[in-house]
RNA sequence: GCCACCGUAGCUCAGUGGUAGAGCACACCCUUGGUAAGGGUGAGGUCGAGGGUUCAAUCCCCUUCGGUGGCUCCA
């Protein structure tokens, strides 16, 4: 006698067990239609799921009711889809594998074993797609089965797919006490599935669909397991929404940091010089350079020192701070010296026992400094310290050298060689909270700035059933509060992540999306309890005995690569005035005008700023447009009458119209005002109805 | 590093087993035009590199370098 409680609180009295599906259509004839699923208990379900005991209901429609997509409807309806794919895929590619097949946010995949040498390719898509939509056409429904785990694992056994049996497996491990299929038709006669489900009622209620990309995977991301293939597609209730979401991409891509920086002329990597080897040319390097100086200038009233340290630095340095040879394989092979290698070589040293004596520390190298902070430690260490000195700050726009996998590899965000804004805080004890809220005050500070608010927070703590973790239990409990209430501090949400943390300390990371979705670590701040440790790092307290200082690592842009590329995807290449590598750009209506414009242009460059004049032979049409395509903030239109009357006719990026008439020393005073302030006096604001 | 795809002019891209084309950009000429493309002429390519198949390769095959999407990794 199940009591079915709705969302609206109304309850629904059944006199034997029902179904989701009965409840949809008891309701009315529409939810019935548009019913993919149901929230029993809120655990989504198949509409048939049998109903025998008093539940709470909510049935799950592609659109919630107030017009929002429904992001769990959405999610079965593109698992279901997962299926009409593997089936189309094991029609068309006999003998294939599946191994797993969720939904993601944005669509779906399915890994799968091929016969060796089967895979399909992109230009098999089409294909593949014709033989979903046949499936789809057929609207078959999805019928769920159970079997108990024996006779479960004993089907499979069968079957012979040790990818599926391990799943099975793994169901078990997780409790379940049967083993589910989906079948897309009829259980024996159509295709069907191990799967937990939930499934979408039949598959003509996915509207449309789309197959998207091919990539290789590990099983269970293992890569020294079996390599398999993963397809990737989407899908969505209505074609309208799967072509406004095919459309949106092709939006986002404008916007890519590779794209733009091309087009824009802001960086260029070059195959000669070396894969992920950025060049920084002139326009890039001005919004660079613009970002050091402003961050140089909060470091300057933070009490920071800059310094300078080489690009290189001994083996033995890195063996000391354990970089070398823990971290080996992200390191550039260390470079020894002429006459060290020709004394190896006419021993007949090998390149595996040079390996060896350079591990052993037998032979000695250099290294392509992987991170900064033992270059700063040493200066640290190289003058003794009172406890009055600390908190002491050391601050460099270091660049670092890491051998990342050439797969890996991309545009700015993930790049081989690469300059921190990083600096290395030594503090007593008792400063590490303090300057843990400086640090955190800096990164807050330049998202603030540049407008960026789309970032998540996490807090990397160590891991609690691991050992794996340097210093004192006690330190430790401090530093991680001391990172969590920082954290809090920003308010803004953030997540723990037990496990994160670095092996000396706790870290609070800042991380932001790029305009394909993937995610980056930008900001972070580290505490660090060991490398003090381990180059014996002290200072002496009000004691006058000696004591550990605390390090700690912060670097609030990350790299200044990473981050001047996420930085031109959020201002979609067209940045502030500030930053602006072209700030305006003066146009003579022709050459009679070009005396004045040559004044104006002569008086913006007196301000420190940076402008072109372009007299060109085109008409100003043209040159309007030159110059908004290279999205230059300011357009200064200068003809014959704005000479007479010592005014410019100016545009702003991103309005696309004449914003009228400004005397010329109005306009150098505001104009020189939005560039000093960074923009909170913007001129284009003023003027802008 | 792994899998798939891609690599043709500075850029974006066509194209073909018989040694290449467009648009934009560039140079020059005409045009001196008041707010998103004025007109003309011209220059520009070992078709990423190496090897193979072929009478003949930019095209087919292999290797390699580089790019893209994922996987793995990211101290």
């Amino acid at each position: 006698m199940p009591r079915i409680t709705l969302p609206d609180g109304s309850i629904r009295q059944y006199d034997a067990a029902t179904t989701a599906a009965q409840v949809a259509a008891d309701i009315g004839p529409g939810l019935a239609k548009a019913a993919l699923g149901a929230k029993i208990n809120g655990k989504l379900s198949d509409l048939s799921t049998l109903i025998e005991h008093d539940c709470a209901l909510a049935l799950v429609t592609p659109k919630s009711r107030d017009g929002q997509v429904d992001t769990d409807a959405l999610s079965m309806l593109r698992h279901s889809c997962a299926h009409v794919m593997a089936e189309a895929i094991q029609k068309l590619y006999p003998g294939t594998m599946l191994v797993y097949g969720p939904a993601l946010d944005t669509g779906f995949y399915y890994d799968m074993a091929f016969a060796s040498g089967r895979a399909p390719s992109t230009d098999d898509f089409a294909a593949i797609e014709v033989e979903m939509a046949q499936i789809i056409a057929e609207n078959r429904p999805f019928t769920r089965y159970d079997l108990t785990l024996d006779a479960g694992l004993s089907k499979l056994q069968t079957e012979g797919s040790k990818f599926k049996i391990d799943n099975a497996e793994r169901a078990k491990e997780g409790g379940s006490t049967t083993l589910s299929w989906y079948a897309t038709g009829s259980p024996s006669t159509n295709w069907e599935d191990l799967c937990r489900g939930p499934h979408i009622p039949s598959t003509g209620r996915i509207g449309a669909f789309k197959i998207t990309s091919l990539a290789s995977s590990y099983w269970k991301g293992d890569e020294t397991l079996d390599r398999l293939t993963r397809v990737y597609g989407t899908a969505f209730a209505t074609k309208p929404e799967l072509e406004a979401y095919l459309k949106q991409v092709e939006e986002a891509k404008k916007r890519d940091h590779r794209l733009l920086g091309k087009q824009l002329r802001l960086f260029h990597i070059d195959e000669m010089v070396g894969q992920g080897l950025v060049l920084w040319t002139p326009r890039g390097a001005v919004v660079r350079q613009e970002l050091q100086t402003f961050i140089g200038e909060a470091l300057r009233e933070q009490g920071y020192q800059q310094v300078f340290t080489p690009h290189i630095g001994k083996l033995e340095l890195y063996r000391t701070s354990g970089h070398y040879p823990y971290y080996r394989e992200s390191q550039y092979p260390p470079i020894v010296d002429h006459d060290a290698m020709s004394k190896l070589a006419s021993e007949g040293c090998s390149c595996g026992e040079l390996a060896n004596r350079l591990e052993r520390g037998e032979v000695e190298g250099y290294l392509l400094k992987p991170m900064n902070c033992p270059h700063h430690i040493r200066i640290f260490a190289s003058e003794p310290h009172s406890y009055r000195d600390l908190p002491v700050r050391l601050a460099e726009f270091g660049t670092v050298y890491r051998w990342e996998q050439s797969g890996e590899i991309g545009g700015l965000t993930r790049v081989r060689g690469f300059t921190q804004d990083d600096a290395h805080l030594f503090v007593r004890e008792d400063q590490v909270s303090a300057e843990l809220q400086g640090c955190l005050a800096l990164v807050k500070l330049i998202f603030a700035t540049l407008g960026m608010s789309d970032y998540r927070v996490r807090v990397g703590l160590r891991d609690p059933t691991s050992d794996k973790y340097v210093g004192e239990s006690a330190n430790w409990d401090k530093a991680e509060e001391a990172c969590r209430s920082a954290a809090r501090s920003l308010g803004v949400p953030f997540s723990e992540e037990p496990g994160e943390a670095a092996f000396y300390g706790p870290k609070i990371d800042f991380v932001v999306r790029d305009v394909i979705g993937r995610s980056w670590q930008l900001g972070t701040v580290q505490v660090d309890y060991n490398l003090p440790i381990r180059f014996d790092l002290s200072y002496i307290g009000a004691d006058n005995k000696e004591h550990r200082p605390v390090m700690i690592h912060r670097a609030p842009f990350g790299s200044m690569e990473r981050f001047v590329g996420v930085l031109i995807e959020h201002f979609a290449g067209a940045f502030p005035l500030w930053l602006a590598p072209e700030q305006v750009r003066v146009l003579p209506i022709s050459e009679k005008s070009e005396e004045y414009a040559k004044e104006v242009l002569a008086a913006i460059k007196a301000l420190g700023m940076r402008a072109t004049i372009d007299a060109g032979n085109e008409r100003i049409q043209a040159r309007i447009r030159d110059a908004s395509e290279a999205k230059i903030p300011y357009l200064a239109v200068v003809g014959p009458r704005d000479a007479q009357q010592r005014v410019v006719s100016l545009r702003a990026f991103g309005i696309d119209a004449n914003l009228g008439e400004l005397p010329l020393d109005q306009f150098l005073l505001r104009l020189g005002a939005e560039y000093r302030t960074r923009g909170s006096e913007s001129l284009k604001a003023a003027l802008t109805p």
